[in-house]
DNA sequence: TGCAAAATCACCCGAAAGTATGACTTTGAT
DNA sequence: ATCAAAGTCATACTTTCGGGTGATTTTGCA
């Protein structure tokens, strides 16, 4: 008895933690809800003017808006060091030469760069947030331009031609 | 005359241009504040809602909100090049210590280094005279050691450590 | 201003990769 | 000689990749 009563409290614990986030933001909204009742009842009471708590509405709850998608969209702007290895000879920024004899896209390259992490497709487009079908046609031109068909393959040829580290 | 109207046109163009997004923004507020109006009478008309509207006001100002926000941080990733001088110091063999560390056999490891090479896995079985099961199984095995799901992921996973080159 | 390239996304299909399980043989060490 | 680990292979199933095609939107440049 104790067992199934104790796998439910951890169910909803660990419910709890993965959507910290929503739960959180459903409070905030509750509260807000609750503050605009007050609201109502003042403006109300005072004057019947709709288009100002209209507004003030409006206003609060754009803000609102804002405010969950930067903290949603977390990894906006995250400073990415990368390092380059520069080699005592005279071989310097390849990467960028190559990249460019071979037309390589900002994106095809980005997208390359998380393909050598080990990433999946998926993890990609979740990582990028675009689309899996979109991953997939960037590689697809990727693997033309390297002229490969897998990508363990594109990522020796770019590696062999100093795309990569 | 008709250069000094030019002008003007020429420039509340360019600034439509400049500012297109704002502008369009602004355009959208302002439809949305008609349709409120318009809401307004409805509700006002028929009952007197009055939480239902603001609950729908601050659904749609939350989204949009949400959707301004998504717009504007547009910069997401920036990218620092860091230089760092690599030596072609002693390190040799740590491949052998590390594959003896994880518990990797030699088939496995064989099998490994020519997944680096770009390999696919009928490929590997031609060239080692085995068959493509045996080398999904080796393949398998060495997932598990390295604790990852991917060849990708295990390529990655390999270099890190000093597995391969 | 207009055009070409880049970027985005969708759908389909087949191939490759990965997972799970079981079985048999070889090898190496005690 | 025995026993465990390594190696070999199979079957069945799911997931991921890759190729092909087409379409729309954004962007950068001439």
């Amino acid at each position: 008895m104790l067992n199934i009563t104790g796998f439910f409290l951890f169910l909803i614990m660990s419910i709890f933690r993965k959507y910290r986030s929503i739960i959180l933001y459903s409070a905030a909204l509750a509260l807000l809800l609750v503050l605009l009742r007050w609201m109502e009842w003042q403006f109300v009471l005072v004057n019947n003017s709709f288009e100002i708590y209209a507004g003030i509405i409006a206003i609060i709850f754009t803000l609102l808006g804002i405010w969950v998608a930067m903290k949603v969209s977390k990894p906006k702007t995250i400073l990415v060091e990368k390092e380059v290895l520069v080699k005592s000879g005279p071989e310097f920024r390849i990467n960028e030469k190559a990249a460019n004899e071979l037309g390589l896209s900002k994106r095809e390259f980005e997208i390359l760069e998380l393909t050598a992490k080990g990433l999946s497709n998926q993890q990609i487009a979740d990582q990028l947030f675009l689309s899996l079908n979109t991953i997939k046609t960037h590689l697809s031109n990727l693997f033309l331009k390297l002229d490969v068909q897998r990508r363990t393959q594109a990522l020796e040829k770019a590696r062999r031609i100093g795309l990569i580290p």
